[in-house]
DNA sequence: CCTTTGACGCTTG
DNA sequence: ACAAGCGCCAAAG
Protein backbone atom coordinates (compact mmCIF):
# COMPACT_ATOMS: atom_id res chain seq x y z
CA UNK A 1 0.00 0.00 0.00
CA UNK A 2 1.41 3.49 -0.72
CA UNK A 3 1.79 5.48 2.25
CA UNK A 4 0.75 8.59 1.50
CA UNK A 5 1.61 11.80 4.01
CA UNK A 6 -2.21 11.78 4.57
CA UNK A 7 -2.19 8.11 5.69
CA UNK A 8 1.60 8.54 7.22
CA UNK A 9 0.29 11.88 9.05
CA UNK A 10 -3.29 10.03 10.66
CA UNK A 11 -1.13 7.18 11.47
CA UNK A 12 0.99 9.54 13.30
CA UNK A 13 -1.86 11.09 15.06
CA UNK A 14 -3.25 7.76 16.15
CA UNK A 15 -0.32 6.70 17.92
CA UNK A 16 0.41 9.70 19.66
CA UNK A 17 -3.13 9.86 20.97
CA UNK A 18 -2.30 5.78 21.96
CA UNK A 19 0.18 6.76 24.25
CA UNK A 20 -0.47 5.72 27.95
CA UNK A 21 -0.61 8.38 31.10
CA UNK A 22 2.36 7.47 33.06
CA UNK A 23 4.50 7.01 29.84
CA UNK A 24 6.67 8.81 27.63
CA UNK A 25 7.58 8.46 23.89
CA UNK A 26 10.62 10.06 21.71
CA UNK A 27 9.90 11.29 18.39
CA UNK A 28 11.86 8.64 16.34
CA UNK A 29 9.71 5.80 18.05
CA UNK A 30 6.17 7.47 17.39
CA UNK A 31 7.45 7.45 13.68
CA UNK A 32 8.34 3.91 13.71
CA UNK A 33 5.44 2.64 15.66
CA UNK A 34 3.18 4.47 12.95
CA UNK A 35 5.28 2.64 10.30
CA UNK A 36 7.07 5.91 9.09
CA UNK A 37 10.33 5.15 10.36
CA UNK A 38 12.83 8.44 9.98
CA UNK A 39 10.13 10.77 9.47
CA UNK A 40 10.62 12.38 12.97
CA UNK A 41 10.77 15.17 12.38
CA UNK A 42 7.36 14.96 10.72
CA UNK A 43 6.14 14.16 14.59
CA UNK A 44 7.69 17.50 15.44
CA UNK A 45 5.80 19.16 12.58
CA UNK A 46 2.32 17.68 13.33
CA UNK A 47 2.67 18.34 17.14
CA UNK A 48 3.61 21.98 16.51
CA UNK A 49 0.38 22.58 14.39
CA UNK A 50 -1.90 20.97 16.47
CA UNK A 51 -5.48 21.95 16.65
CA UNK A 52 -6.31 23.02 20.13
CA UNK A 53 -9.05 20.50 20.11
CA UNK A 54 -7.09 18.03 19.66
CA UNK A 55 -6.89 15.81 22.76
CA UNK A 56 -3.24 14.64 21.80
CA UNK A 57 -0.90 14.10 24.96
CA UNK A 58 2.04 16.38 23.37
CA UNK A 59 3.86 16.90 26.72
CA UNK A 60 4.36 12.95 26.84
CA UNK A 61 6.74 13.38 23.31
CA UNK A 62 10.20 14.27 23.93
CA UNK A 63 13.64 13.60 22.18
CA UNK A 64 16.01 11.02 22.17
CA UNK A 65 18.08 11.89 25.20
CA UNK A 66 15.43 11.78 27.54
CA UNK A 67 15.02 15.45 27.25
CA UNK A 68 12.28 18.22 26.67
CA UNK A 69 12.71 19.42 23.26
CA UNK A 70 12.13 23.12 24.72
CA UNK A 71 14.61 25.70 25.86
CA UNK A 72 14.81 24.98 30.03
CA UNK A 73 13.72 28.67 30.55
CA UNK A 74 10.60 28.61 28.51
CA UNK A 75 6.63 28.52 29.98
CA UNK A 76 6.31 25.48 27.39
CA UNK A 77 9.02 23.41 29.22
CA UNK A 78 8.23 24.24 32.27
CA UNK A 79 4.71 23.04 31.36
CA UNK A 80 5.68 20.00 29.97
CA UNK A 81 7.88 18.90 33.39
CA UNK A 82 4.87 19.48 34.94
CA UNK A 83 2.26 17.36 33.18
CA UNK A 84 4.77 14.40 33.35
CA UNK A 85 5.50 15.28 36.73
CA UNK A 86 1.72 15.16 37.92
CA UNK A 87 1.73 11.54 35.92
CA UNK A 88 4.29 10.14 37.87
CA UNK A 89 7.52 10.51 35.80
CA UNK A 90 10.20 11.13 37.98
CA UNK A 91 12.37 14.07 36.71
CA UNK A 92 14.21 15.79 39.37
CA UNK A 93 17.36 15.91 37.20
CA UNK A 94 15.74 17.34 34.36
CA UNK A 95 16.25 14.10 32.23
CA UNK A 96 13.61 11.17 32.33
CA UNK A 97 14.87 7.41 31.88
CA UNK A 98 13.66 5.99 28.90
CA UNK A 99 14.55 2.97 30.34
CA UNK A 100 12.08 3.34 32.95
CA UNK A 101 9.35 5.54 30.87
CA UNK A 102 9.48 5.03 27.25
CA UNK A 103 6.16 3.34 25.79
CA UNK A 104 6.60 0.45 23.56
CA UNK A 105 3.85 -0.69 21.93
CA UNK A 106 2.56 -3.94 23.52
C1' DC B 1 11.63 27.28 -8.57
C1' DC B 2 15.32 27.11 -4.95
C1' DT B 3 16.72 27.86 -0.19
C1' DT B 4 15.92 27.86 4.87
C1' DT B 5 14.05 26.36 8.84
C1' DG B 6 12.25 23.27 12.45
C1' DA B 7 8.88 20.35 19.19
C1' DC B 8 14.41 14.98 15.45
C1' DG B 9 17.63 10.72 15.10
C1' DC B 10 21.46 7.77 13.92
C1' DT B 11 26.30 7.01 12.85
C1' DT B 12 31.30 8.25 13.30
C1' DG B 13 35.30 9.97 15.13
C1' DA C 1 30.36 11.95 26.98
C1' DC C 2 30.49 15.37 22.98
C1' DA C 3 30.51 17.36 18.28
C1' DA C 4 29.92 17.11 13.37
C1' DG C 5 27.71 15.23 9.28
C1' DC C 6 23.90 13.28 6.88
C1' DG C 7 19.07 11.80 6.33
C1' DC C 8 14.28 12.94 6.77
C1' DC C 9 9.62 15.62 5.52
C1' DA C 10 6.62 19.71 5.05
C1' DA C 11 5.87 24.68 5.16
C1' DA C 12 7.42 29.35 4.50
C1' DG C 13 10.28 32.91 2.27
Amino acid sequence: MQTSSEEARQAIITVLASIPCGYVCTYGTVAKLAGQPGKARLVGYILKHLPESSNIPWHRVINSQGLSSFPVDTDKYLLQISKLRSEGIRTSTGRISLKEYLWLAG
